[in-house]
DNA sequence: TTGAAAGCGATACCAA
DNA sequence: TTGGTATCGCTTTCAA
């Protein structure tokens, strides 16, 4: 069933059919009612492939997400593909996993399915290799990436300041009389090297006395982060609170510390990254810096499809993220 | 830049550059490797739309998730685009919420986008209205709903027997002495009722005592199960055993009893279901009925895929839940 | 208010 | 081994 087949059923031609689908003027009121009625019986809906060849546009928009695994992603993707199918978009949604390589890959796949704009989800993104992608198959191309930023006219980021956020933690512990403080922060990327700055500003804003042992890399999992929480602890036994980049390794964090016969906030203080709801399955709850879903993906979402119509955005917008004291800082 | 402007830089016709994109025979070896290389050079990629609308296909699969919230829907939506990226398509997911009256739109969407074929994930879906969309609008092309079935020949559904997964818990609860068993249920679902059916098979077949009051309604959060939970169990004191028809309403339930000073699973067992991340980060990790998401996943991919290709799979694929016994029952 | 015809960028058949 | 041409289903001018 096409325009053509329409067109014959109502006796007209399908230059009048394409208008009556599209709402343009110039029909006859007459004329429009009973193309609208055999549309609707014959359950007839354009051919988006010709439609797109010949307008040249066809509402698609591409999310990548860098980390099926971490829900903070899967939410920002699913608020944007929530936003735009408001605006009448659909969303394609890649994986593309942690290997690097495949991110060209899949920039490519994006480029062939011709989407009107793009949005990479993950600081990972930020990297020479993008710029260079991007550029490529996507120069003319809307990009946003969240939490990163990439110097070129068509790319857009948002950013929140994980960087102040963690020195912010650190000022409210040493607040609260902590001196000795932890960080374990996940493998580099760019986020965790933020993170780490962050740590390391609020130390030094502090006064406090850096022992590189404070700082340690683990991976962003629940069972390794308990093991090597615990670990940590004994190693250095005089730490009185961590800071984890991740909710998730907080969590792993308590466990540890109630293996370990340790109270947490009285003994030890530990606060997560992203205010998730892992933070609030915990008991005690974990306090966390939240690092502003929300917000992020009505930002992204808007920047996009202001990009999308043609208007300026600034090349950064900035978050601020929130410190939420929960339970397990005193 | 598109396969003209392409066959002219190579001194050939655009017939010729077809072949070498589709890596068809019939090309002088010297011709094709000329054509790579400008193909190459250019970064050219063919036009999806110019090509959807030529060959009639477009490798593009349609997911619908029905909750965005439920990270075990999630995690299955990502598991089957990962599944099909492998097979060379993309993936348009969209989440429609838990509005019914969107899920014909939502169809809609999809039609109009010229998917090849439809995952559906959730046993909402198992509706009539539904049955009357499809027809409507996908009657031709393959459909498989991820715990639900829909009897339409394009239809093939993938179903864990929730029922049985819940029965077999109470069995388990039985031989552990537990007599009075509790069970707390999301709101109508087509899941839920059979997770319903399955507590009272339980119950029957192991000639308990049964009252109305031992099953409660509750929505399906944190918050609201442990004030839930709370009254639950002031009003049935005699309980001695819960089991949740979502982990995290486990969880709230883990928060309730620490809140009254029981002890799990001294005091009382508390059995979730979908063995999530959720489960795991609970102190006292939570025994949780594990409903295969990854199974889900890979037998929904499998199935699309054969349908796909014209090969016949079965109506309905059965997945047996299994019992993961964790610290939160004894 | 309507319609004819060109064009979008591929694929695929048939001829050379 | 190549190329010409029709075709897919729509949008968009231009003319009637």
């Amino acid at each position: 069933m096409n325009i053509y087949d329409i067109a014959t059923l109502a006796g007209v031609s399908h230059t009048t059919v394409s208008r009556v689908i599209n709402d343009k003027p110039g029909v006859k009121q007459e004329t429009r009612e009973k193309i609208l009625k055999i549309l609707d019986e014959q359950a007839y809906f354009p051919n988006s492939h010709a439609r797109g060849l010949a307008s040249n546009e066809n509402k698609v928009i591409g999310i990548i997400v860098i980390d099926v695994r971490n829900i903070h992603h899967i939410h920002t993707a699913f608020h944007i593909e929530e936003a735009f199918t408001q605006y009448g978009y659909v969303s394609v949604i890649a994986s593309c996993g942690l290997d690097d390589s495949k991110q060209e890959e899949y920039l490519k796949v994006m480029a062939s399915r011709n989407v009107e704009g793009l949005v990479l989800i993950g600081s990972r993104f930020q990297n020479n290799n993008m710029k260079k992608s991007i550029k490529k198959y996507l120069s003319d191309k809307p990009v946003v990436i969240a939490n990163g930023y990439i110097e070129l006219d068509n790319v857009c980021g948002v950013v929140v300041n994980e960087r102040k956020g963690v020195s912010n933690v650190v000022d409210f512990l040493v607040s609260k009389g902590h001196k000795n403080i932890g960080f374990m922060n996940d493998y580099v990327t760019y986020s965790a090297h933020n993170k780490q700055e962050g740590f390391l500003d609020g130390i030094r804003k502090n006064n406090l006395m850096f022992n590189e042992k404070n700082i340690k890399y683990i991976k962003t999992e629940l069972e390794n982060s308990e093991i090597e929480t615990e670990k940590f602890l004994k190693e250095n036994p005089n730490i009185t609170a961590i800071i984890y980049s991740e909710d998730i390794m907080a969590v792993g964090a308590i466990k540890a510390c109630v293996k370990m016969g340790l109270k947490v906030p009285e003994d030890i203080n530990i606060i997560g990254f992203n205010n998730s709801i892992y933070s609030d399955i915990s008991i005690p709850t974990i306090s966390s810096i939240d690092n502003r879903n929300t917000a992020m993906g009505d930002r992204c979402s808007k920047a996009l499809y202001s990009m999308l119509n043609g208007e300026k955005t600034e090349a950064i917008y900035h978050l601020m993220p929130k410190f939420k004291v929960k339970d397990s800082t005193n």
